[in-house]
DNA sequence: AGCACGCCGACT
DNA sequence: GTCGGCGTGCTC
């Protein structure tokens, strides 16, 4: 509606569920259209109560079709907070996830970047019967009177429990309102400078003479001699009580305070001895080099697969490329799986370019996150190393992003806007004419399948560098271990390679895909497995576990003496190992399967006085566990290291010439389609952890099933072999890259309420294909129990649909997801598109 | 999500 | 007769 010259603009609101994740329209007063600008961050009224919500300006216009706009509440000044590139990425994540679009905000923005909204609560203008209150009532209600706006924590920290019940009874009859305040971003870190006021001497010698307090009279000597040093030396030579004598010296114009805004940069140190070494490639890597340059030279938006035998060295082309592109003044992302996991990689390009370089990870704290965020997007840092996360980096100038690893699950993210890092990075390479580098030694069945049929650039190293050779592979059979007497779960092949290689002062490493003692304790009688009471799962039996900071961490120590703890790997339930069946009540348990820990003590009771490290979920609760582990391994001071998925990340340590791996099928019969490629990129992995040094390597594969033709060409580390094999497969029985998967999940605690939600959805999801979505071509599956069907509490089925996911396949499962927002109470219901399990 | 409107059971 | 249960629907 045409409107005497009123400015108006439409917004996307922060939390809205996704059925009510529309476009809204507001006018903008006077006194904020100087400020808002497409990207602000804003507060709106919303809603039938006006309740003031978070929003972000996505246009400006200067008519308006809805009749009676309201009025945008307040408009965050300050630098926009979004720019075009990441408002057009929480765009193409809303319409490729099917998330909202504030999810998506919050996913490419940091927390701490985003103006907090919070819930605070204000006196309404209400007097009448507001004598009739309680005694404590009327205290609450005169306190927040007091005080204006006051938020919950407050209240809390006056009124205790309380607080939460008064405040629903005051709001119930109409004395209080909630509302939410802005708190702009005040997280921020500066480094104070104090010197002299600049006033002649005179004066200040005049002052400091009044001075009373020795301390203070002592700062002003110090500053004397030293001019402006920075509050924390200050406060190293003369306490740090002396903050409150340095406000009162500047009250009293003595000495002056300068605030300059810093980062918190927990990767300084490293950046800071930057040695930049450059050997030369090798023939083979050049051509790599010069291939990948080639198309970056075109300058418009390309992919590249860099597929090179595990020792190829992938890292060196990288970092060739890398040079490369910021010798243009472009910015490059990296991405790893994993930082813990890599923690040479990004030492490497630490030291390589030194204060340029920004890490970003899961870990990081969130003022350290926002720092670094303002720090690239400033364009101090223009080059970014980090986990998935790090994709949406708002560098200037991007040239290149590289996924290093690019099989990695990790790539996919396992919470709300469930995106695939490759999405994200072959969306903004369009953008931005740049180009994305994939590497990896065992690229995923997709990826591979995209170079192989041209839409990306294949670029292959088949030479391990520097001479070292691929490792020796001995498949041993552990069918015959059992029936030849041997109950261990190590062979007696294994067995006698760590005897060998420790007698030879040599190091080894063993691989096993299961955490814990157990993996199962079972009753001899019924042959009931001990089931977790909040998942549907068995439980893991633990002979010792961390104990964190767990409030009962005494009555844990306890049971752990007594008899180990059975625990759930889902939920984190933790027992004692019962008296009694809870079946049967018979009183004998077998215990079942063989977790790290086991493994643990059988591997020191077969190879007498080895050191064997554990590295396992249980031994990397702590910050930088990781590392320290590696460090030790590396540095001698253990002679096997034993653990899950974690031990297999590209870490180089000379000295190791035994890999064991010690079930080699546990991957292999999983309900997923992905079982093979996932079991031959781990062993592959794994494998070739062994002989990377001048030494030439062994590596000992256990495995029930030794003619598996997967098992079989990890062990040669043929990789095109096991593609072709697969590709096969996957397209005869329809499997993805030959389709897409989406998968919809509904959750809830009534599992009644569940099945018929279920049993709605899925007629609902044939109608509309039989209907309105005639034209998507789909097939339905399901529904059925997800494969952990309970955790915590919470019941999960699903529904799998199988189709070409096209914008027109999305709307659909949008559609679905909006039905069934709305209406189903109680039961939570969101889309997985290409999950990276079934 | 929150908050309204709206239509049926146990109370002053 | 009303207060209040939570079913359905909307939010610029």
């Amino acid at each position: 509606m045409e409107d005497n010259g009123k400015i108006y603009c439409s917004v996307r609101i922060i939390d809205v569920p996704y059925h009510a994740d529309l476009s809204y329209d507001y006018y903008i007063p006077n006194e904020f259209i100087e400020i808002a600008r497409v990207g602000s961050f804003v507060t709106v009224p919303f809603g039938k109560g006006n309740r003031t919500v978070g929003a972000i300006i996505t246009a400006i216009k200067d008519s308006c079709e809805y009749d009676e706009p309201k009025p945008v509440a307040s408009v965050s000044d300050g630098e926009e907070l979004l720019d075009t590139e990441a408002m057009e990425m929480c765009r193409f994540l809303c319409d490729y996830t099917l998330c909202t679009y504030g999810e998506a905000v919050k996913t490419v923005v940091p927390a701490a970047a985003l103006t907090r909204l919070r819930e605070c609560y204000c006196v309404t203008d209400k007097e009448k019967d507001i004598d009739k209150l309680s005694e404590k009532a009327l205290l609450f209600y005169s306190y927040i009177k007091r005080n204006g706006y006051v938020s919950q924590g407050r209240l809390k920290n006056h009124f205790g429990d309380e607080a939460a019940q008064l405040t629903t009874s005051l709001i119930k009859l109409g004395f209080l309102r909630k509302e939410a305040r802005v708190q702009e971003a005040t997280n921020f870190k500066y480094i104070t400078y104090v010197s002299l006021a600049d006033a002649d001497e005179e004066i200040i010698e005049e002052k400091a003479q009044k001075t009373r307090s020795p301390l203070q009279a002592e700062i002003i000597r110090l500053l004397q001699k030293t001019g402006e040093i920075t509050a924390d030396e200050l406060y190293m030579r003369v306490g740090k009580n002396a903050s409150v004598q340095l406000s009162s010296l500047e009250k009293k114009g003595i000495v002056s305070l300068r605030k300059i805004e810093s980062y918190r940069n927990p990767y300084l140190d490293k950046c800071q001895n930057a040695t930049a070494n450059d050997s030369p490639l090798s023939d083979e890597q050049r051509e790599a080099y010069e291939k990948i340059a080639a198309l970056y030279e075109k300058d418009s938006a390309a992919a590249a697969l860099l597929h090179g035998v595990t020792g190829s060295g992938k890292t060196r082309v990288i970092k060739a490329m890398i040079d490369r592109v910021i010798a243009d003044s472009k910015s490059v992302i990296m991405l790893v799986p994993e930082i813990s996991l890599t923690p040479q990689t990004v030492g490497y390009f630490c030291s390589q370019y030194g204060e340029r370089v920004a890490v970003i990870h899961s870990s990081l704290s969130q003022g350290e996150r926002f720092d670094a965020w303002k720090r690239i997007k400033r364009g101090e840092a223009d080059i970014v190393i980090g986990t998935r996360s790090a994709v949406f980096s708002p560098v200037k100038k991007l040239g290149m992003i590289v996924i290093d690893e690019e099989q990695e699950h990790t790539y996919k993210s396992d919470t709300d806007p469930k995106y695939l890092a490759h999405d994200i990075a072959r969306f903004r390479s369009g953008k931005n004419n740049s180009l994305m580098l994939l590497s990896s030694a065992t690229p995923s069945l997709a990826s591979y399948y995209k170079a192989k049929t041209g839409a990306y650039t294949l670029v292959e190293m088949n030479s391990r560098y520097g001479g070292a050779t691929l490792p020796e592979v001995v498949i041993s059979d552990m069918r015959y271990e059992s029936s030849g007497g041997n109950t261990s779960p190590v062979g007696s092949v294994l067995a006698e390679s760590l005897k060998r290689v420790y007698s030879e002062g040599k190091q080894s490493i063993v691989f096993l895909n299961r955490r814990g003692y157990n993996s199962a304790v079972s009753c001899r009688v019924c042959g009931e497995a001990i089931l977790c009471p909040n998942c549907s799962v068995s439980l893991t039996y633990h002979t010792r576990m961390p104990l964190g900071d767990t409030d009962d961490a005494k009555q844990y120590y306890q049971m752990r003496a007594e008899r180990g703890v059975l625990a759930c790997h889902y939920c984190g339930y933790k027992t004692r190992l019962p008296d009694k069946c809870p079946t049967c009540s018979a009183e004998h348990f077998r215990f079942m399967g063989c977790g790290t820990q086991k493994a643990q003590e059988e591997i020191e009771r077969i190879v007498p006085g080895a050191r064997v490290l554990r590295m396992d979920m249980d031994t990397t609760q702590t910050k930088n566990s990781h590392e320290k582990i590696l460090e030790k391994f590396r540095a001698g001071e253990a002679d096997i290291l034993l653990g899950t998925q974690m031990v297999t990340k590209g870490h180089d340590f000379p000295r190791v010439t035994l890999v064991g791996v010690m079930n080699a099928d546990s991957s292999l019969f999983l309900d997923d389609f992905r079982a093979s490629e996932k079991t031959f990129s781990m062993l592959t992995q794994v494998v070739g952890r062994a002989g990377r040094g001048a030494a030439a390597g062994t590596a000992v594969v256990q495995t029930a099933n030794p003619d598996s033709d997967v098992i079989r060409l990890a062990g040669e580390q043929d990789y095109k072999s096991f593609y072709e094999k697969e590709i096969r497969l996957r397209r005869a029985l329809v499997f993805p890259p030959f389709c897409d998967i989406g998968v919809i999940t509904m959750s809830a605690t009534d599992e009644s309420l569940l099945g018929a939600c279920a049993a709605k959805l899925s007629d609902r999801t044939k109608e509309l294909l039989s209907g309105e979505y005639k034209d998507v071509e789909a097939v339905v599956f399901g529904p059925f129990e997800a494969p952990v069907y309970k955790i915590q509490n919470t019941c999960r089925m699903r529904l799998v649909i199988k189709c070409r996911l096209n914008k027109r396949a999305r709307q659909f499962i949008s559609r679905l997801l909006c039905e069934f927002g709305k209406s189903a109470k109680n039961v939570t219901v969101t889309a997985d598109l290409n999950p990276s399990s079934l």
